[in-house]
RNA sequence: GCCUCUGUGGCGGAAUUGGUAGACGCGGCGGAUUCAAAAUCCGUUUCUGGCGACAGAGUGCCGGUUCGAGUCCGGCCAGAGGCACCA
């Protein structure tokens, strides 16, 4: 009699199973001689209370990846815990006022209680919270050796301040130039902040990030990118007349087209370059100028989009190939302080911002770069810059060489005269670690009027933070605590002032990945890391792993990690979004997928019965209501149709949209593979016969387990699913052969029920008790395939004639060409086209094609 | 605006190094089983023309390289991720 697999019996039965065997327990190097070792790594959550699909499709991968590296006679490290700092904490305070803390703990027993259900295969003895007092004390801890080795500095930078509210805003807080709560226009304002000194690293960060052959080629690009190295020329303009006072030495200016300098006509400086600050005290236009660039806020994204905005300085500079020739200068928006040095020349026929600039305010374009193949009086310039490179023209003595060559001699001209040096300049920019918030790791120093800045003694660490503290009003509450700030100086022992800035959340998590494999010991950080296989959404290509390899190069450089190469991953993988289609009521109003239904066609709301529009696809989202509940879909269909559907539709690293009837198809799919085990078990266990029907079905199963293993290394997930799929309903036929093909069938089984672990691991187990398994299969090795059952002693190929596939031929692997190509020649239906036509050539390519060219 | 990526049937996608486009799944259609249904199983399903054998077209758009292009090159269009204080 037939039995149906039951999820919600199973599933709790097997974890249960598991964690009093302590299956997953990380093995010390000891306990583990010889095995290889793997650290699996997924990026750790934030703890925003509720697990979500996309948490659900991270931790299935890297859990794939782990059990996989585990059947394989790994040693495997694959541990979990939380990033707990951040701002919805404060802001779950500020409008329920409940404590950051115990928001965020409570959120995390949340969300571990769902994590339990998912039967991940993790080693929870090692988790954290980067908000307990012992990561941030150990983090207080590094933070105050990098300050030794020079690589922490305080520098004034820009922030978005809010004028109403009197506090600072990040980033997304500004919505299009406004204060996300009071309205109110946001302003800059200059603050004394705490930098990582990142630069330092650059090209190594460059040169290193080029080597990680196991990081998706994209992230590899999107880093070299952002730390953007770029050779040219730094120089200066002398200016006519008086300079501003302390400014003598001209105007200095990066730039990487020395090569059209002859196309000058205008220098222009940052809105908070020194001499623009300058002017404005005096000059009420720049002034002006000033404070509307400083409306635009600061992130990058939007001071590139602003339109183009200018104002003329009064002031005139001399070009350094010819005092006689000068060009003026302006302040303009678009030029940022913290690129170069904050000052450019303009070009306008040979940039795009440039000319947007001289058109606007009516200023002179003159081409000197010829596009190749182009005449000089054909080549003009009128909304479209010419970037490319070309022959030099209009330049005096730069006339005729190449971009290249007359980039040399520009810069070769700059030294002899005096007037410059070439240089390399890099994008990428300090990291500012500075935050006026309460929920974050506090910064381990103290301000002495006398003694300036000082380290707290490490006897004194973790600098814990109050827990008294409000949230009513805005602003940093560490700011106006009543005491915790008033402390007395390490060094001279006089009242003194504790630092009020917390660290960016960021730091938290750019080292997590080596306390994780020791809170303190050196060596078995040394065993563990680098990470093998890290796993995380794409959205941190940049700045995460950024910091992440810079954090490693320091804390390798304070002693603190035994890693030459600094490089803390050395397998990445960046995984897609889970998407859900989008609904909304005839009111407007967004509906949750569980509020709605499809009838006849049409979409309603359950209930009502009123009509309900379908939207666009979008990634799940509070704000749109697309999302689903992963407890809901458990408790429905168990955890592993769960993990199952969001790792079979779509690759990895693309989106998957989730939808109600993929999730149906996956249960069906699980209770069709559990009939091949239920259907065995009444059977008696035989080894496999040597008759053409359990050689059919053998091939079947050694093929299967040896391109899922393949496709597990390969992060090919949905193939590797598919191809349980194709080996299901292999040995589902197989259940109408013969007697003798019962022993087959057992084999595919249990080689099944071990490919299947890493996927589906409640069923799996049960699936391998069913045919009277050893132990759990959780802790079994990996079915490895038999050579001689793979590979196939014929080939069908393909023939073509003139391009397009006309017949296909089966012959012997390994048959020469020739032959090949007489079998092609002959066959019926490539004969009809050959009829009456001189065949010019065949070609042949072994094992694949063969492809008659005709005329 | 800049950097990066993606685009293939009704839908999600497969095609591993330039070599049979549409594996596998979802949905649809037809059938079996059933008193009936659920569940399950089998078949079929890129489009157009044709009863059919078959022929033609086809991987966002335009062009190119090649015996051969989803894959390589150039130019567009659309969508997504990132842009340094969201995590």
């Amino acid at each position: 009699m037939a039995t149906r697999y039951d999820p919600q019996a199973a599933e709790p039965k097997w974890r249960e199973a598991w964690d009093k065997a302590q299956l997953f327990r990380t093995k010390s190097p000891k306990e583990a001689p010889g095995a290889p070792k793997a650290y699996v790594l997924e990026m750790f959550p934030y703890p925003s209370g509720r697990l979500h699909m996309g948490h659900v499709r991270n931790y299935a991968m890297g859990d794939v990846v782990a059990r996989h590296k585990r059947a394989k006679g790994y040693n495997v490290l694959h541990p979990m815990g939380w990033d707990a700092f951040g701002m919805p904490a404060e802001n779950a305070a500020m409008e329920r006022g409940v404590h950051p803390g115990e928001w965020t703990y409570q959120n995390i027993a949340a969300m571990k209680a769902q994590f339990a259900k998912l039967g991940l295969s993790l080693d929870w003895s090692r988790e954290f919270a980067t908000c307990d007092p012992e990561y941030y004390g150990a983090q207080q801890a590094l933070f105050l050796k990098l300050m030794d080795e020079g690589l922490v500095y305080r520098k004034a930078s820009k922030v978005n301040w809010d004028p109403v509210d009197n506090t600072v805003l990040a980033n997304e807080q500004v919505i299009d130039g406004k204060g996300w709560r009071s309205g109110a226009p946001v302003e800059q304002r200059e603050l004394t902040q705490w930098f990582f000194r990142i630069t330092q690293y650059a090209e190594d960060l460059l040169d290193q990030v080029q080597k990680l052959e196991r990081w998706p080629e994209k992230v590899r690009i999107m880093q070299a990118n952002w730390i953007g190295k770029s050779t040219g020329a730094t120089f200066r303009w002398l200016f006519e007349g008086p300079a501003p006072a302390g400014h003598q030495d001209g105007i200095e200016v990066f730039t990487t087209r020395p090569d059209t300098l002859f196309g000058a006509s205008f220098v222009a400086l940052a809105p908070d370059h020194p001499i623009t600050k300058a002017l404005a005290e005096t000059n009420p236009a720049v002034k002006a100028f000033i404070r509307e660039a400083a409306q635009i806020g600061t992130s990058e994204e939007a001071i590139e989009k602003a339109p183009k905005l200018g104002v003329d300085l009064g002031l005139r500079v001399k070009h350094p190939f010819d005092p006689e020739w000068t060009i003026p200068v302006w302040a303009a928006n678009f030029v940022l302080s913290s690129y170069g040095t904050g000052a450019i020349f303009g070009s306008p026929a040979g940039d795009q911002r440039d000319l947007d600039f001289a058109r606007k305010y009516g200023l002179p374009v003159q081409p000197v770069v010829l596009p190749p193949g182009t005449k000089p009086e054909d080549h003009e310039i009128t909304d479209e810059a010419y970037v490319g490179p070309g022959t030099i023209y209009n330049s005096k003595f730069l006339d005729g060489l190449s971009t290249e060559e007359a980039i040399k001699a520009a810069i070769a001209r700059l030294e002899t005269l005096g007037q410059g040096t070439a240089t390399t300049t890099y994008r990428l920019r300090d990291w500012g670690v500075s935050r006026q918030r309460y929920w974050g790791c506090p910064i381990p120093v103290i301000h002495c009027e006398g003694c300036g800045v000082v380290p707290v003694p490490e006897s004194q660490l973790p600098v814990r933070l109050p827990d008294d503290v409000t949230f009513d009003k805005p602003g940093n509450p560490l700011e106006r605590h009543p005491t915790w700030k008033h402390v007395d100086c390490p060094a001279c022992g006089k009242l003194a002032r504790r630092e009020t800035d917390t660290l960016d959340t960021f730091v938290d998590s750019s080292w997590y990945y080596a306390r994780f494999a020791s809170p303190d010991d050196m060596e078995e950080r040394a065993y563990w890391l680098p990470v093998d296989q890290y796993v995380g959404g794409i959205e941190h290509a940049v700045l995460h792993l950024l910091y992440s390899r810079f954090f490693a190069r320091a804390m390798r450089d304070v002693g603190e990690l035994d890693l030459p190469s600094g490089e803390p991953f050395a397998g990445l993988f960046t995984q897609g979004m889970v998407t859900h289609e989008t609904y909304k009521s005839a009111g407007g109003q967004w509906l949750q997928p569980s509020e709605v239904e499809q009838k006849d066609g049409t979409w309603i709301e359950i209930g009502s019965g009123k009509a309900v529009t379908p939207g666009p696809i979008e990634k799940m989202s509070k704000s749109k209501k697309n999302t689903v509940d992963p407890d809901a879909i458990i408790a429905q269909f168990g955890a592993d149709v769960a993990r199952w559907f969001v790792l079979s539709d779509s690759p990895p690293e693309r989106d998957v949209e989730w939808t109600q009837a993929g999730v149906e198809g996956s249960a069906r799919f699980a209770q069709r593979l559990w009939s091949v085990f239920d259907e065995l078990s009444g059977l008696e266990k035989a080894p496999p016969a040597s008759d053409a029907e359990s050689l059919a079905v053998r091939k079947a199963s050694h093929k299967a387990a040896a391109s899922i293993d393949k496709a597990i290394q390969e992060f090919r997930f949905n193939s590797a699913v598919a191809t349980i799929h194709e080996w299901v309903t292999a040995l589902k036929k197989s259940e109408s052969a013969g007697e003798s093909a019962i022993g087959a069938r057992f084999e595919g089984a249990s080689m099944l029920a071990r490919c299947l672990t890493p996927f589906m691991p409640h069923l799996a187990e049960s699936c391998w008790e069913r045919i009277g398994g050893e132990g759990f299969v959780s802790a079994a090795p990996w079915p490895e395939a038999d050579a001689a059952l793979t590979e196939d002693d014929t080939v069908t190929m393909a023939v073509q004639v003139n391009g397009k596939r006309r017949a296909e031929i089966t012959v012997p692997k390994g048959e020469a060409n020739e032959a090949v190509e007489a079998v092609a020649h002959a066959h019926p239906d490539v004969a009809s086209f050959l009829a009456g036509k001189s065949v010019k050539k065949t070609i042949v390519v072994p094992g694949r094609i063969v492809n008659i060219v005709v005329a």
